[in-house]
Order: structure tokens, then C-alpha cells, then sequence
DNA sequence: AATGAATGAGCATTCATTCAT
DNA sequence: CATGAATGAATGCTCATTCAT
């Protein structure tokens, strides 16, 4: 009934229809009709389709942030923490195939490298496990003097590809492969 | 100045402004310009768009193996091919850019995932460095007992990601960051 | 507070906005915003846009004609009461620039078009004082025998012409000049 | 069969339907329509729709001072030049009712500001009868001392007031009237 | 074979008007 | 009475594809 509510429904039609077709096969209207609105209603809520692309990667970061940031075990071992995330991501983005794709398609685009950017040159202050796994280990010398961005890419790269895989069909991920791919990454960094 | 000659610059052309504008922001006419053919004449060469971008993404794919196993040393350990093939794919990419963008493009749309289900329901027999590594390296019990596809993410996701952020300026990769990289991903891959 | 002061807000902002931007820069939704009011409140003062732009025509114009009227000269003789709307015109157009610019418009308009014919076939029988200028003007054989249309031709067009060149910055209209440029108007329209 | 075929018939076309309806009343659509050819088409003649209706009026403006200065008797004396030209003006609006609508609309508009700004601050050094009539008159001592603008106005603003008059139906303009018009314009400038 | 002018479906966006509150 | 969120028809423009030359 709230002004929320609408602005909801189009965000999760957007999302959906974009991570099923890609960004160019969901027009406004196709998202209007799927959100049960018309389709100058959508630019109430939204600028326009950037920003509308956007807010939806918005949307799904913080609730992707605040899942992963959920029992975060702040005052454990850098271990610990790190496969509270790697088990995290996996576990969140399998139980979100949508979500997933739209990030993907997000990250892989002219949206993504601004966002990127951005992220690098605002230091917002807020906490950032990757920065947090990154110091901590760095500090215990529990892990490889690298940049920060090769950290990164070490630490997460496979789990994104491995949940592209599960989804895609050429592997089923349960707990135990979960396991298995967490802990290799966390080879690949430790010291 | 065969028929081959104009396929190739449309080839190159298509593939030149879509790694740099992305892929919509290089219509028809705009390859056909940069080609120097005229615009009716690309479907002389290529049924519609989808082929002419799937047939850009074969000839970099190509080249890009073909590079890979140029030299590639068969009969030693599978370590050494594993750095073979790490490093080559560094140094082909960051030498590449625009074919860098263009097939991470490709890998994240439509297109790609057409391309990843294609690929693993049609095993051609080639020779593929991926399977060779793989079977390998668990007959001589070097590597982890972990299905092909998680293999390949361990081994190979850092190092993609890690060009990216090449190319994008988060950090540069030099032969020593190279072979630090390549060290980890077979960290993560080895028992 | 009353009725009446809502309908003079949005009168008001209708002409300022439309003044500046065009007919066509000036949504209801911003006129609403501008007159401080919401947007359907528009509809019941005016039955819709083209109402109101008519209404707002029709205020510039009744408000225009009782200052032309105030201290009209009506029984002197026919030169001085046309210098004294000749001058009226010019002074009244140069010191309310927005009117002069939603009059313009509106006459060079299909609205114009209609607002013409209709003055042309409903003649109200109201005091006006082209009519008085022309009658009395051919009655005392001081002005031309020419129809009543060509007459006001050719006394008011190239005031209003003038006006337009002041707003546009190609002259300045000093009170010497709007004398030259009236008296030029008498000098056509005289015997 | 040439490419000015069809570019013509758009300008036509569009000259038409925006002469009786209004920029407003017609859209692409309606002009690709009444032109024959389809709506992307106009596209390739004219980049946008601006530049159409500008392309529409100059396609109007240069036949019509190419007709008024046909036979333009410029060894004549100023009065002779400019009873050329006034009566010029009459027969060609007059002869061309949808021209006369198309220029009266641009002339008030954003275009016919921007048009009449380049034309102040870019002398062109091409013949212009304005011009020539004005610095001829003021040599020999013919017409008033007037700022160029003002001396345009008086000169043509009932002319064309006129025209409008004639098409609106208030008046008919025969031969004999057009020669009062211009004859009272004359008295409205000469000494 | 090669061309490039022509096409028209498709899309993002705007805005006059309505109507539930 | 007043509001302003919601609507959806309308419009300018793009671009993959065709086809006459």
C-alpha cells in the first residue's frame, strides 16, 4: 500500500527479467507489465533505466553484504573469518540464481567499472571484509604479501566461477565440495 | 584482396569497436564504416549479427589457444605446463586488450553461456590444455582430487580477474606479480 | 485564501512559465509545482490545458485592454487618442516582458487562429478602441479609406514589431523613440 | 530518382503538415507518411527534427527572397525598389498561404529567435534588400532617420499583419489594396 | 559480388488527465 | 474541496536487415 511497496515490485521485476534476458531484453515496459504498474510509473521511482540498472545492484549488494556480514566472526582467527565469507557467498548466491546473474551482468559492464571506481577511490569508512580479511592477515603474517586486488581476485575469483558452474550444470556444489573450494582458495593466499 | 580479406575486416573491425564501445554500442553500419565494406556486404560473410559475434569470439578464442599451446611442454611435470599455460594466458591478455574486453564480454551474456552448455555437451576430442592439466596431474597425484570444472576455476579465475584489474589500473602486473599469481593459483590446485 | 486565489496562482504561474519556456516547456505538473498547488486541482479550475491557456490569454488581454483605456482621451481629437494608445502599447509591452511573450505566442498559434475568427464573427458590441480610432478617424477625413483590418495593420503591427526588437536586445525603445516609432504609424494611417 | 527526390518530398511534407497543423500536430510519423518514404529515412536526410523545420524554413526563405529579387530595379530610386519589394511580398504570401503559416510560426518561436541573432551578428556579406533599401533611402535622404530595426519594422510588419489578414478571411487583397499597403508602409518611413 | 539507401519495428521517456484517499 | 500518485498513449530516434542497382 506504501509508496515502498511499488518501488519494490519494480525493482524486483527488473531484476528478475534482466537476469533472465539480459540487460537488453527487459524494455521498461516489459518490467512495467511484470511489476503491475504502467510504465511511466517506473520513472516516479526512477530517474531513468541507468539509475533504475543500478538500484537494483544496489539492492541486491546490501542484502548480499548484510547476509555475509551476518555472525561475522570479528575476534576469530583470520582463518575463521575468511571461510565464513567463502562458505557465505557460496551458500547465498546458489540459493539466488537471479541474483547472481544480474550481478554478474552488472560487474560485466560499463555500470560495473564505474562502480568499481568508485568503490576504489570513495574509502567510505564503512567495514569491508575484504579490506578487514586483507590488514588482519597481512598483520598475523598468515598470508601473501600481495596487493590488495590480487588478494582479491585469489581469494574469490573461483567461488564466483564454481557458482557460475553450479548454476550453469557442470557441477553440483554441496557442503563438502563447498569445503573443498573455500579451503583451496584460502591455499592460494596463506603464507 | 579474396573474399577472406573482407571476412577478416569485418572480423577485426566488429571486434575492435565492440571491445570498445561494447557490444551495443557498435551497429551494423558502424563495423561496416570501420571495415570499409559496405553494410549489406557483412551479410555476405555472416548470417546476422548473433554469427558475426560468435564468429568474432571463435577467431579470438583460436588465436588465443593456439598461442597457449605454442611451446607447450608436453612430456615435463605438470607444473611446469600449469605455469606455461598461466603465464601465457598473462601475457597474451594484457598485450591484448581490446580481445581481453571483447571475450569477457562475451563470456558474461547470453552468448557465453550458449557457448560454456555447447562446449559440455559437445566433447570434440581436441586437444585441450584444460583436460590434459587435469588428467595429468591427478594420475601423478599432484593435484587435488576436485571435479574438472572446480579445477578450472581454481586454476584460472584469479588469473582473468587479475588482468582485469590490470587493465582497469587497480594495480599492475609485471613478471614477478606474474609469477606470484600463477604460483597461487597452483597453490590452490595441488595436493 | 478564497476560490479565486488558487485560479489567479495557477493564471499566474501558467503565464510565467509558458512566457519563458514556450508552450511547450511548461508541463501542468510544473505549473501546479509553481503555482503551489497539486495537479489535479488544475482541473477544477480549467476544464483542461487548452482552457487554460485561453484563460490565461484572456486575463493578459482584459487587463492590457483597461490600461490602453485608462485615461482615454475619447473626446479629443482622433490623433491624440491614437498616440495615446500607440505609446500605451509600448509602454505597457516593454514594462511586462512576460505578456508580451505569452501574447506573441498565443497569436502565432492555431489558438491565435480561433481567438481571431471567433473576434471576428462575435462582435460583443463591447466600447473598443481600434473600432473608435478607425470610425471617428474617417468620419473627421483624417485617415485613410481603407478596411477596418488593413487600418489596424497598419497603425499597430510595426509597434508590436518594435516591441519585440526591444526584448530581443536589436534596440532600445526610449521614450523619444516610441514617439518616432508612433508617429511613423500616424504618418500611414493619415490622410 | 536522385536523392534530392526524396529529400524534397519530406521537406514538402513536412512544410504541409506543419503549416496546418502546427509543429506540434505533426510528428515524424505523420511527415514520413505524407512523404512516402519510412520514418527512419528522414533520418538520413536530416539529422534531427530541429534541424528539418530549420532546413524547411531556409528551403522557403531562399525561394522567396530569390522571387523578390527577381527584376529588383536596384539602379531604380529607393521608392520604386521598395514598392518592388512590398508588393513582392504580398504577391508571394499571398499566392503561398502555407509558406506565409510555416514562416509566421517559425519566426515565433525558439528557431526564429536563434535565425534572426545569427542573422544580426553574421553580416554574411551577401545582398540584402533590407539593408540596401535602408542605406540607399538614408544617402539620398529619403526616409527617416531610424535605427535599422525600427525602419524593418515599420517598413514590413503591416505588410505581413496584412497578408494574415487575407488568409484569415478579414480582408480581401486585390491589386489595388496591395498598392495602399505598401503606399502607406512608404509614408510611414519617407521624409 | 558489393553496395548503401530504405525500411519499420522497437524502445526510452514525457505528460495530460484521472481518481482514490 | 484538494491532492499527487498512477496511468498509458504518444513521440523522436535507432538500427538490424533487405534489396534494387
Amino acid at each position: 500500500m506504501c509508496k515502498t511497496d511499488k518501488r519494490d515490485d519494480i525493482l524486483s521485476a527488473a531484476m528478475e527479467l534482466m537476469a533472465e534476458q539480459g540487460f537488453h531484453g527487459a524494455p521498461m515496459a516489459m518490467i512495467a507489465d511484470k511489476a503491475g504498474v504502467g510504465a511511466g510509473t517506473i520513472y516516479r521511482y526512477f530517474e531513468n533505466r541507468d539509475v533504475l540498472i543500478r538500484d537494483v545492484y544496489h539492492m541486491i549488494y546490501d542484502e548480499f553484504v548484510s547476509f555475509l556480514l551476518n555472525r561475522y566472526p570479528t575476534d576469530r582467527p583470520v582463518r575463521e573469518c575468511f571461510f565464513h565469507i567463502g562458505k557465505g557467498i557460496i551458500d547465498y548466491l546458489i540459493r539466488n540464481p537471479l541474483k547472481f546473474r544480474y550481478t554478474e551482468q552488472f560487474h560485466n559492464s560499463p555500470y560495473g567499472l564505474e562502480f568499481r571506481k568508485l568503490k576504489l577511490s570513495n574509502d567510505t569508512g564503512e567495514f569491508d571484509f575484504g579490506r578487514d580479511l586483507y590488514y588482519k592477515g597481512l598483520k598475523h603474517q598468515v598470508i601473501k604479501e600481495i596487493p590488495l586486488p590480487i588478494f582479491f581476485d585469489l581469494a574469490f575469483a573461483p567461488i564466483f566461477w564454481a557458482v557460475r558452474d553450479h548454476h550453469t550444470g557442470f557441477v553440483v556444489i554441496d557442503d563438502a565440495l563447498a569445503e573443498v573450494i573455500v579451503s583451496s582458495c584460502w591455499d592460494s593466499i596463506r603464507i
